[in-house]
DNA sequence: AGTCAAAATGGTTGCGCTATCATTTTATCT
DNA sequence: AGATAAAATGATAGCGCAACCATTTTGACT
């Protein structure tokens, strides 16, 4: 196997210099259309790619950002991350991404891996970074946006919506239609989770009128046949009192409106259902589930773009951003 | 801002050579132990972290590898990608990802981008990429598998499943219970669903009893709501004679199911639905759907296998490798 | 034609690290 | 203790590219 092409074989082929090769990879306008063509015909003949290690360290420009979030197989992830992808598109860069999986000392290790490709930008979910973390994020200069959530003391910029909040309203809107005895359904319980369970407590706290609230959660990660397990497990605390579950995702609540049908219980009659997300299923399933709205992936995008934005050197502390989120009413409560 | 540590830096601070410290992050079992910790608390201390574009240079490997998905929503390719991490994450290797969008001009591009990046693998999902986009892929030199089908021609590795065979099977499945008015429903179109299709064609073409067939494709991307609308489609081009449909994914499947209940149909008796890929939902809903199981996290994990084990230098044509598919018979059938 | 500025092109150097080989230290044996 | 092998450490060079500055070519003007 002949080795790889380099700068300098293509610049042999073209009949130039290699540091004109260079330039038509990168600059293209700083070479006369004659030469461009050229080399450009050279560089598709014997198929040149140019060495983005080398290209990388002699340029101090790595063209990537790095990304962390702390699960693949959370839809909502995904909705960040394609808005992610789409903003980078425009950009020319590429993402390198990690997968933390709710934990903060796999994010140290993953941060300190993802730092060493000398990303333009970092990426984040949430705001629970150990401290090392910080230290390293922070020393190393680049844009850092922290997602999802807003932070009072974010490492650098920061941009979500407030968990808290959605909470308080999604259980007083519930407490509007009438429901007096609210579960609470939750799994996983990362950060984000346990904020929506304060809104919740807060909210039943605040509410002038006598109330009660269950409370079931489970550390194990979300699924729609855990939001089925947790329902029959709220009903058991309450002996079959509880009118109405905030689920704390749409998965929980999608489950537990399946099991709903199963134990005979009629939504949202016997019964209301609220999810968090939004996701698709939850318009389409019979009866439609509430659920709270956020704009992933225009999160996602701005992300990349206050990273592009802020490598222009000023270092002013910017605001956090708060994205806001909207709760969708539907036949289930 | 004082510049990013490097390794001479490290150096200094441990007292020993700048290649003592560089062997104490690459092979740490070829130090004393007295040096190794003394460089280990200096490398923590200053919060070094090295600098992957010049260790990729100097020592042409690049701890990375490619991998194209056609879709980022799609939770078919995230299971394939846990499974790909979760393998890459012992191997201590990071990943490069592109989302092509199921085009084969896109997946040119973004090999030539990801080829740049000097990866010790690439995984490709399917087999239909453009001939530069294999000869670039080929003159790497470097283990390529082609994931989800089997190629006749693979490039170099390759694993999946037989779609067609899956389709020819879950369309007899539906023969074999008394249906006879077969619909397919099928979105986007790229060459699995076709090859499902082309399957149920087949069957149908090679059943010994009389049988109708209508097939309702589009080359929108995939949706639940989607599937809605292709089961109002199908009834509408059968005149209600339709009696059970098989759905090219599980998306489709849930959609339809949801329309049959606002359209005061039963599943099964009135219409059996089937999918494809077998998400959680599909066991769940009532009734569950009948669905084509596949191992994708494990296939994931086998293709990073497999191209660890490949750079190996063997380059003996290694043959397909058929990680087979499952019928998950269901209710809904 | 001659002058000057601007655009186009090229030569040299160094980015930060590791491969390679050379040297020193330590351990193992007679 | 001396000889030898083995382990540990260090010095040097170069990976492939782009920044920087030098040089050449081109075009615009008097």
């Amino acid at each position: 196997m002949n080795k790889k092409p380099n700068l300098k074989d293509v610049a042999k082929v073209a009949g130039v210099s290699a540091i004109t090769v260079s330039r038509v990879l990168s600059n293209p306008d700083k070479v006369s259309e004659k030469l461009r063509t050229k080399v450009e015909q050279a560089v598709h003949e014997i198929g040149y790619i140019r060495n983005h290690a080398a290209s990388a360290l002699a340029s101090r420009r790595s063209g990537v950002i790095a990304v962390i979030i702390p699960s693949l197989s959370n839809i909502v992830f995904n909705d960040v991350l394609q808005g992610i992808y789409s903003a980078v598109k425009q950009h020319h860069l590429q993402v390198v991404l990690g997968d933390c999986h709710y934990s903060p000392l796999e994010e140290e290790k993953l941060i300190a891996t993802l730092l060493s490709q000398s990303p333009e930008g970092f990426i984040l979910t949430g705001t629970d970074q150990t401290d090392y973390a910080r230290k390293l994020l922070q020393q190393s200069g680049i844009p850092i946006v922290q997602l999802m959530e807003l932070s009072d003391c974010p490492i650098d910029m920061n941009i979500g919506f407030s968990h808290f909040n959605a909470g308080v309203d999604i259980t007083n809107h519930l407490l509007q239609k009438g429901y007096r005895k609210l579960g609470f359904l939750g799994a996983r319980m990362d950060t984000r989770t346990q904020q929506r369970l304060a809104g919740f407590k807060k909210a039943i706290a605040d509410f002038k009128q006598p109330c009660q609230s269950y409370v079931v959660t489970t550390t194990q990660s979300s699924s729609i046949r855990l939001g089925g397990q947790l329902l029959q497990a709220v009903m058991a605390e309450s002996q079959g009192q509880c009118d109405a579950v905030f689920c704390c995702n749409d998965d929980l609540a999608l489950g537990a409106l399946f099991e709903t049908k199963r134990m005979n219980l009629k939504v949202p009659a016997d019964i209301a259902i609220c999810g968090f997300n939004d996701l698709e299923a939850s318009a389409l399933v019979e009866p439609a589930i509430t659920s709270v709205a956020s704009p992933r992936f225009e999160m996602g995008q701005q992300a990349v773009e206050l990273l592009m934005t802020a490598s222009g050197e000023d270092k002013t502390h910017k605001p956090p951003i708060d994205v806001g989120y909207r709760i969708v009413e539907r036949a289930s409560t």
